[in-house]
DNA sequence: AACTGTGAAGTTTTTCACAGCC
DNA sequence: GGCTGTGAAAAACTTCACAGTT
């Protein structure tokens, strides 16, 4: 019932609480004061049980009876998540990929906000892309440290991903989303998460046959 | 020790496959002949064990005292995922993301070939972006339709993404990758994964603390 | 009546540990 | 000696089912 210290919570959940998050927004833009484990499982197809016992790890958030209040719900996901408050993220790379990421604007209301895009190529700084000045890579460790930036994505191609990955760990990174098909080596107080499109559709290609 | 049918499989062991191919293509890029489950798991931060009963389920690709060859390893793989020929992918959406998607060479040489970018906007309509024509949203479906396409890239707004993926379920597509940040409904029949860079950064956020 | 929070039960997944082979 | 493949054991995760609350 009461909240216990984070060790205890098993990864798995925490992966979930950032759909839950989402899920509730869209509740919110359709004007939705309340909801329940039910409903929330129904749109994200997880079982309402499982739910209540994610939720549950971090205090008695809803009512019996009743169910969640949105707004509530929302309020405590974000501090449960730590994203209550705005994150400062660095950009590495401006090819066709970083040059995506600045311009989307998905990342400013859920808690992130894009500082800095860096790239190694003389003829992209000093471009304009999506609203940022593309950075020398030769300057990145100093102005990461400079504005305590924590958290990085990684948009360079694969034969590169770990040093850079180096520097941003040198420069104070606590955290990178990689975006290169490799993986990578950081020390264990630095978090790393993966992205790559073709894994999930060679997930999908086993089920569906030849 | 012999293969079993595809139902007995625990999905989680299929969505690590894919990075096992991928690691295993890197040793052989470094031309590397042979390899084994510990060397694998040392790469992945995956126990050796997890390795060797994941690729068992599939019949005995290694040699004891030996390991595995890395390029029968690879060919075995590329058959249980059904990536040893090439599958052609519908792009719907040419904003930024889909540009970026188009523009990308990661595709091709892991079993994806782009087939068709589609948008709703006239301006974009005729564009050419990444060597394809944008085509028109209403020729979609006859397109995909004739060409035989069974895999789609959502990259198109949230709030058009579930409307979009109706009709690409109604012509014929098998599995989506929807990079749109919403839950969307398909059909049983019909494979969905999902890209969201934010939820990864909000599961990061959470052990990064204040 | 509707819904949460939660022990207990059930299921899945991972790790252990070792026989068997190169 | 080094490695795989695999039953058995352990751990992790999910679901059940219901007491308790609104």
């Amino acid at each position: 019932m009461s909240s216990k210290s984070s060790a205890d919570i098993p990864d798995i959940v925490i992966g979930r609480l950032p759909l839950y998050l989402r899920s509730l927004r869209h509740l919110q833009d359709d004007r939705r004061r309340v909801t329940s484990s039910h409903e929330l499982g129904e749109r994200l197809e997880i079982s309402s049980a499982q739910i209540r016992k994610d939720l549950s790890h971090f205090g008695g958030f809803g009512k019996q009876g009743t169910g969640y209040q949105v707004e509530f719900l929302i309020d405590r996901l974000e501090d449960v998540l730590h994203v209550n408050k705005e994150w400062l993220v660095a950009v590495v790379g401006a090819g066709n990929l970083g040059s995506a990421i600045s311009h989307y604007r998905g990342f400013q209301d859920r808690g992130f906000r894009i500082a800095h895009l860096f790239d190694i190529h003389p003829a992209k700084i000093g471009m304009r892309l999506g609203g940022f000045v593309v950075l020398a890579l030769d300057c990145m460790q100093a102005t990461i440290r400079k504005d305590g930036v924590k958290i990085a994505m990684l948009a360079v191609p694969a034969q590169n991903a770990q040093t850079v990955a180096d520097q941003l760990v040198a420069a104070g990174i606590k955290a990178i989303l990689n975006y290169a098909p490799i993986n990578i080596n950081v020390p264990p107080n630095v978090q790393i998460q993966y992205i790559d499109p073709v894994a999930h559709l060679q997930r999908m290609t086993y089920y569906l046959g030849d």
